[in-house]
DNA sequence: ACAAAGTGGATATAATATATCCACTATAGG
DNA sequence: CCTATAGTGGATATATTATATCCACTTTGT
């Protein structure tokens, strides 16, 4: 019933590409020492932000990632989703799981709301929301 | 980010209990059965439920479970959070634990009130409200 | 006395999260 | 072209947590 470490580092490193002046490209290696993230995980981490069309990522000598869209155009779920897969608060609400039960069952309609209400707050949130704050 | 096995176990128990009669015991074993639930694990999570004060237990001969509040007076986040302890969505939200950027996070906050709608939403409903989905 | 049923501690097993290692590929710049 | 740089990707190690089992004990109705 958490988000794992890694979402979090995803999270801030999202924070970190947004808090720069659009465009600029950022090393993972120089983003993992402001962070305090071990830079060999954070590298994974970025694949995954990259897989999901969060961040284009440049490699070679003056390489580095940057934001692939504007701060207002990313919200939380998304980074959320995007290291942690669909999410699903049980496993009847996981795509392809069939329960015998699900017909009959009471709880799996109410973790969905449960679910829905807690991914809605997370999409009312972009990244350029947390970025003002932060200031 | 989901719940545990166990909390559905929990939940389920619950549930079982609620259709029956006022208080009426039922033996954990019967339950464990009609649930498909391992007994041994059962036995645990039913311990969980009696420190938590949702139910009452009997030993002995004739002994077994009974719901220790009326079925309008529990509800979902009750009997997830008597199994999974405090619920924090991100470990800045537990108890106790302190990050050193807490002050400046934005993200913190946002962890916050997702966690906050999701509990909500399990607060709002009763375990009477399922039992009669349930039918 | 005895069998039934919850209590509690110890342990085993599996799954997941976190982290590290290292060989590889692409690229800018000299 | 060479080389240092920086992301890619696979394999592996370690720690933590979830799930399950075993068993000795206590309580209690008959
Ligand atoms: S029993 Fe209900 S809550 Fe549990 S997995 Fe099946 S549908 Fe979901
Ligand atoms: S950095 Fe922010 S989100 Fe992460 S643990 Fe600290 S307060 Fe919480």
């Amino acid at each position: 019933m958490q988000i794992t470490r890694q979402t979090e580092y995803a999270i801030r490193t999202m924070l970190e590409l947004a808090s720069r002046p659009r465009g600029e490209v950022l090393q993972v290696k120089i983003i993992s020492e402001r962070q305090g993230i071990p830079v060999e995980f954070l590298k994974k981490t970025v694949q995954l932000l990259s897989l999901a069309g969060l961040v284009k990522t440049r490699r070679g000598v003056q390489g580095g990632i940057m934001l692939a869209k504007a701060p207002e155009d990313v919200n939380m779920a998304d980074i959320v989703k995007a290291i942690e897969g669909p999410i699903a608060f049980n496993i009847c609400l996981e795509p392809g799981y069939i329960c015998p039960n699900r017909d009959i069952c009471p709880v799996s309609p109410v973790l969905a709301r449960a679910q829905a209400a807690f991914l809605q707050e997370l999409k009312r949130e972009s990244l350029a929301d947390l970025v003002k704050k932060h200031d």
